[in-house]
DNA sequence: ATTTGTTATGTTATCACATATCATTTTTTC
DNA sequence: GAAAAAATGATATGTGATAACATAACAAAT
């Protein structure tokens, strides 16, 4: 039986799936939890598909609050790019941007300094609008 | 006996110290090591005490990779500003630097978004000069 | 068909980072 | 100097991540 998923691995599309369905960043081992029923039963197995899922860009880890999120599709054209995740402190929501004038003085500031950057992915923290405006 | 230091607490100014002398983040269990001979046992001891150091804008911790670094001082006078570590994979040593551009654009970009942004501390991961001109 | 190499997966154990909690001591305040 | 508050000491535990090794699955070569 050929199979014609767009992503090798065994737990690869049960994870995305899951993180899709999240309106918040889940911990590897909520995803754990999540696949017992999928035969998922030590935090390596998840981890190695996070991996899988992060290189080919659907799912991004939250570099300071060790979360997990789907990709929300917008920026598969943009991966040289940095990566703005905001963070909603109040209701943990993630909202992924990129921005072309940051960008431009990133590269700037790098080049000025010497400093060979890869593509970041940055996440900064804050209330998002309507918790800002429900204050 | 009075005691003029600058900052309360047991530990924090030979942590201080002992950061000032380092060209690398510590973690935090690292101190603890560095700090047995002062009295220290505990994590939560070395916890409370970074914290003072970071409140009091002496010590930043890596929001990354765990780590902390004595603050390199040029840099009270804009404690609003978003600060970013340039991380040398490399070598391990960290630039603290502010960008009034980088700020400028990011302050838009949260403006425009509505999105409530404290000062941040972020972190980005590359080559220092030396160790991108010596490969 | 058997061997060999390679990749993916399973599993245990452990390391590393951080904090909750409560006891004890010190300091402050009245 | 006694009561209240704050700081510190100490134990235990929660949380995140990976090392290390074993096994399975599969393809290529003999």
């Amino acid at each position: 039986m050929t199979d014609h998923h767009p992503i090798a691995g065994k737990f690869t599309v049960p994870i995305l799936r899951y993180l899709q369905s999240q309106d918040k960043p889940r911990s590897a081992y909520e995803i754990l939890d999540e696949l017992r029923d999928h035969g998922a039963k030590a935090p390596m197995q998840i981890y190695r598909a996070l991996a899988k899922l992060e290189e080919a860009g659907l799912a991004h880890k939250l570099p300071k609050s060790n979360g997990w999120i789907a990709c929300d599709g917008h920026h598969h054209d943009m991966v040289e790019q940095m990566l703005i995740l905001m963070s909603c402190q109040s209701c943990g929501t993630v909202e992924e941007v990129q921005d072309a004038a940051i960008q431009s003085a990133m590269d700037k500031l790098m080049a000025h300094k010497n400093f060979e950057l890869p593509a970041q992915t940055i996440e900064v923290d804050g209330l998002c609008a309507p918790c800002k405006d429900q204050e």
